[in-house]
DNA sequence: GTTATACTTCGATGTACGTCAAATTATATG
DNA sequence: CATATAATTTGACGTACATCGAAGTATAAC
């Protein structure tokens, strides 16, 4: 049960962050792991974005890399989890901003 | 006094956008017009950044072609503004979470 | 009208990136 | 051991992008 690395909180770069967050593909894969706090399979996150195993993988490396995620690693299977407290604690406001906000809509807000 | 055309508040895109604001140049730029809410000669902001004439140009057509800023035209000048209210709107938390968030430090707000 | 100023557009260049197919690693299962 | 599975690495390809020099546009000053 291994960890990848991954940079500290205190070498996060925010121009790194931000052209992470700067794909789609890659946020859609964000917005899958973006429940709860356990760790989720990669092949299951995998199921929701429409390009091949080697491009899923580059995006799980450039996510890692850039700090947004961990990766564990348990036999053949990786576990994702977001970094939040990490993230948070560097770019207060940041993910919560970015995730799922394709989905907000204009509207203001009526539901209250 | 014309203003350059721009993307109206609902077409603004959120990949558009993050790619505008992951690069630190731009975000330099961004952050020398961000002190009140009054239009900023370009060439002042201009002098914050290390790259020739054209490629900032190059970089302010982005930001407003990503919705960031608006454009006016007076004379030869051009002078800038961040659309706070537009993006807070569409993108709520996005670019207080951006902006000038180098600057801030880890430690837990002594502040208080 | 000529010169200066503020900025843009054009064209070129080098680099970085997203994607895939093929080959590879590593673990599990028969 | 042989096969299957989960994911990565490698190498290639096309595209997008940041940058610059040179030329162009438009307005102001003389």
């Amino acid at each position: 049960m291994r960890t990848l690395p991954q940079p500290s909180v205190d070498s996060l770069d925010l121009t790194t962050v931000l052209a992470a967050l700067a794909d789609p593909v890659r946020r859609t894969l964000l917005d899958a792991i973006d429940i709860g706090t356990e760790p989720v399979a990669c092949s299951a996150a995998a199921t929701t974005v429409d390009v091949g195993a080697p491009t899923v993988s580059h995006h799980w490396r450039v996510l890692r890399e850039a700090g947004l995620i961990e990766t564990t690693v348990d036999g053949r299977q990786r576990f994702v989890r977001i970094r939040r407290d990490d993230l948070e604690r560097r770019f207060p406001g940041l993910l919560p901003a970015v995730l799922s906000s394709e989905q907000r809509t204009t509207k203001p807000a009526t539901n209250l």
